[in-house]
DNA sequence: TAGTGGTCTAGACCACTGA
DNA sequence: CAGTGGTCTAGACCACTAA
């Protein structure tokens, strides 16, 4: 398709996936300054970042806004049928989970969170917005949106931990059925914010619609993931 | 998080949506010249292409390699666990299908594909590559690979219809248990070259595996979707 | 405070598309 | 063959991060 020549954005991409392939520059670690690889490839930032672009594009690099590129660690395996919860989910994969809390509160029902609930127009909703980290990468902002009928006091929590073991010991509420949508786009401002991204960098919006053992709606999740953290992989139960 | 200004990159993304938005654009249509909306946002072709890139990551506006910049018509919606093939899939959400044979033939099995379909070192499989459009646009790159000893001759049929009428018709087997991976990437070489994509756009890898309503695994297809073509909608049937 | 990433300017040449 | 997109050069200033 095109031939090589140096001192292109192919060489470059070449030149450095070889060195993350090889080890030479070890996952999570960060890239030279931009206007040292620059001169190392003999050429302008303008093209040393177009070729940054593509192997962030590729999953290979992200970046972390005014921070610099840095080494895409492997991606997390995510099955969102899966009744495992994210701190479990991804301790079993062998690395270490946090979350912290952004904010939580009771709010008006945006329009399409009513929809999904299956709530009437104008209700309320317990909205919860958290980011979570995978060895110490933030990799997923969350909004989670609860039907406030089944779960009276739980803002009261520490929301740092499992949604899913605090339904359980506290109201007696398991997820059953799951639908989910998926959607590859650019982080929005919040989003991206949140995690530290680039405004505008890939992403992956994962609309989860849980119901409990008794096929009721009783929440929703709307997650952004960065796009090279995670892979999504469906296996349907017998 | 950032003010605006006239002549950056927000402040033409902004402006480029409310004109898509509105419609002034329409589906499908073409995007004036880099070098005229340059001139008309009175910047360089850099930071326009800058702008352009955004869009495209927000599903906004694709491009065709060294033909332009197109609005992104609205995302299909697909179920991998739905039992509907692509032809029947696209004339229900009211689009116009079409598919396009690049090449059939026997081959021995890539390593991956040896494992997913269950089959020992060194066998051969069957492989299908085609590309398939929604209302004339080139959306999706697909290699299937079939497990030879389930469907003996059907090379020599017209192999731009659905093979899983084929798989029905002549050989008595249907679809059962689906698993299937999402992974968002960028569109390897093949797949943006046969999708007249830019090397590096975008895309969604949707890997599948089928088994037959025996519960053997019958074949596998490696989906390569622009990413703006799709949203993936999974609901598990009762 | 030094260095870095984010952004922008003002051009240039080439290969390919489409008329 | 004209116009377009793909690519590259050689700078500049600013806001922010990290020491």
């Amino acid at each position: 398709m095109r031939e090589e020549a140096p001192r292109t954005v192919t060489a470059i991409c070449r030149a450095l996936q070889e060195q993350i392939d090889h080890g030479l520059l070890p996952q999570g670690g960060k890239l030279p300054a931009e206007r040292k690889l620059s001169e190392l490839f003999e050429t302008t930032r303008i093209t040393l970042r177009e070729a940054l672009g593509q192997l962030e594009s590729e999953g290979l690099i992200y970046r972390e806004e005014r921070r610099g590129w840095f080494v895409s660690p492997r991606r997390l395996d995510y099955n969102p049928l899966g009744r495992s919860h994210y701190h479990a989910m991804v301790r079993e994969q062998g690395r270490v989970p946090s979350t912290e809390l952004i904010s939580a509160r009771s709010m008006p029902a945006p329009a399409d969170i009513c929809a999904r609930l299956g709530l009437p127009a104008l209700s309320s909703v317990l909205q919860i917005r958290r980011v979570r980290r995978i060895d110490g990468r933030l990799v997923l902002y969350v909004e989670h949106y609860l039907n406030p009928a089944y779960f009276p006091g739980i803002l009261d929590n520490d929301l740092t931990t499992s949604l899913t073991e605090m339904y359980e010991r506290q109201y007696d509420i398991h997820y059953g059925r799951v639908a989910f949508d998926i959607l590859p786009t650019a982080l929005p401002a919040e989003a991206a914010f949140n995690l530290k991204a680039a405004a505008g960098s890939p992403g992956l919006c994962i609309t989860r619609v849980n119901r409990d053992q008794r096929g009721r709606i009783i929440d929703c999740d709307v997650e952004y993931w960065r796009h090279d953290a995670v892979r999504v992989r469906v296996e349907v139960p017998d």
